[in-house]
DNA sequence: GTCTCGTTAGTGATCGATCACTTTTTTGAA
DNA sequence: TTCAAAAAAGTGATCGATCACTAACGAGAC
């Protein structure tokens, strides 16, 4: 690590005035030319570049900020301790923030979903912040009000756009596996589910749900074998299915993420079950190292960086009071990888 | 996902006159409440107090940031496109500003690490900023210069410490892990680097080098049978071992990291060499994945949070002309998996 | 009873930019 | 050449808090 700090004594930065006054115009002039006024004579402009540039000026965005009432920020509120949410996410939201004139800043809550709301609320209320892009599990009470003034967007884990597309992003590729896999001859299913108070965990419950009823008839003997309740956490995909009865049967596996499968397919082994031969299991995120691991994980390939980009574009049209842009193609892709393969023989 | 806009017109929102109206004082005496004197009445600081609340009044931080020349706002500076970089690095970071009374910024920079220091520069000078974390590599001209005024952290991905606390904590985990494999009979070793314009790659690049120079006197043919120059990714690993001549001799492996290691023992695999009964590796990171694979990998674990508390310590003690404080504690502690054994009796 | 000193609160200026409004300059047609 | 209208630039107030001084108050000493 390396520090610097700058010992010049930094005799004071320039302001309006002292460009005015360089240029041999007003401070409003000056201004005018700072937000790209049209109405401006060349030469003026001209000699108002050269001013900016002798004397190195940058304007003081805090003193803009008092007098316009914007004060140019967004916040990415995050849950503490963070649950390794994908630094992409985060770095695109930014990005999108600065393309559009805002800062984005981070703040990070220590409690649960309550307690950022109360500070998202507050952050908006103190005026520090135009915008809240709330990351994590929703709040218990439901979207909290954006309060007195400022906007709100709620980002769940992994953005199942529920309302906002008004499509089950989450629940489409799950019941895609679900159905690959029964076509593949496996019978007996089993959920390693995440954490409830994620919209896009519910989302993905119900979905598995949902399609191994609706797929029932046509497949005879199809059922699951249980939901096991868990986190997003590789230990959990352990426990999971170290903790299922012995006799537990199924051949196929429908983990909450590649951690969950990860977690499982150890387990799994421990069991005497090995993988693909014996279960085959699907995990959602394509992390980096699943594409390398033996077996190489099937998972649903989520485009981060489409999310952080989506979350804050609604984010600023709503902070501008424009409508939230439509096309998302947010696609959530399965890849079918060595940890699917079809179902074992019958015993 | 979900959008929520306050529609209510809000009749703007008090300030340091009305509440002090309110409370029948002057606007000074309800500056001074707010920021706490202690020279208070206790009658006049309840009806501050009664009058803050019934007024739901809330300093306007812009306004109090102009006047006092402090934005209270810290900078961390990430490259674009972002090498996964971990999240809990940055929450934790934020986490300590917020504790000192600052807010943490997230920039994304997209271009090289010579854009990023212009980027902080212009930052720092514009005073939106009143001190810079700079992440990632380190730029070409070295250090850049907090410019007029601010102060600036540059923190390695890998923080190897070499200036801050003259303490090679990279090398150390490399040369414990040469060291080990070395007495556990490994003689012909194989580095699969990191990018070079990191910091911390170079260290561990040296390191290994270094350690196995010292070492060969005690144990006879230990050698390196090269180092492979590659990035952060599993790909590079993959590649690395994949490209490597068919008579390529060795059997032990450090990695850059969890990922190279991960993609590296594929390559071994399809070469017909298992881990680790043919090869030992050892990785770096200790993601969670690589703790179930199979096998599971061994690796230096990393406190993410305790790097990203330390470094934003710092940034906020430079920032404040305070000393940098002294305790890390930052030991990076190696653990040995199932990835690690005996080297293969002799062909 | 007065005087001094410490405590508590008030007054007006100020940070640096933008806004609303006014004044000056330029343009172009009669 | 003149004059109205448009274009360009200027003036002073303002955003909301804090800072530097100043004023009033109250307690204790002589």
């Amino acid at each position: 690590m390396v520090a610097a700090k700058s010992d010049r004594p930094a005799g004071r930065r320039p302001t309006v005035r002292q460009v005015a006054e360089r240029a041999g115009v007003s401070h409003q002039t000056v201004s005018r030319f700072l937000r790209g006024d049209p109405g401006m004579k060349p030469a003026t402009v001209e000699r108002l570049r050269e001013a900016v540039d002798a004397l190195g000026y940058r304007p003081d965005l805090t003193a803009r900020s008092l007098r316009t009432g914007r004060s140019g920020v967004l916040t990415a509120m995050l849950p503490s301790p963070v649950t390794a949410f994908p630094t992409p996410v985060l770095a695109a939201a930014a990005e999108v923030a600065h393309e559009h004139g805002y800062f984005m800043e981070v703040a990070v809550v220590a409690g649960g979903s309550r307690e950022r709301a109360g500070r998202a609320a507050e952050l908006l209320a103190s005026g520090r912040s135009e915008g809240v892009l709330f990351l994590g599990d929703l709040p218990d009470g439901g979207v909290p009000s954006g309060g007195d003034r400022g906007a709100l967007v709620v980002f769940d884990h992994f953005d199942d756009q529920l309302r906002g597309v008004g499509q089950l992003a989450d629940a489409t590729p799950v019941a895609e596996a679900v159905a690959h896999l029964a076509s593949l001859g496996h019978r007996r299913f089993l959920h390693l589910a995440g954490p409830q108070q994620w919209a896009s965990a519910r989302a993905r419950r119900k979905a598995y749900l949902e399609t191994i009823e609706r797929l029932a008839p046509d497949y005879p003997g199809l059922a699951s074998a249980g939901v096991v309740p868990g986190t997003w956490s590789a230990d959990s995909g352990y426990d999971g299915v170290a903790q299922l009865p012995a006799d537990a049967a199924f051949t196929a596996v429908i983990a909450a993420n590649d951690l969950v499968a990860m977690g499982a397919i150890r387990a799994l082994g421990e069991r005497g079950l090995s993988v693909p031969s014996d279960v085959s299991i699907v995990g959602w995120d394509d992390q980096e190292m699943g594409r390398y691991s033996t077996p190489s994980l099937s998972t649903v390939v989520v485009d981060r960086e489409a999310q952080g980009r989506l979350a804050m574009r609604r984010l600023v049209a709503l902070v501008r009071g424009e409508q939230a842009g439509g096309s998302t193609g947010l696609l959530n892709r399965l890849v079918w990888r060595e940890s699917v393969g079809p179902a074992p023989a019958r015993t």
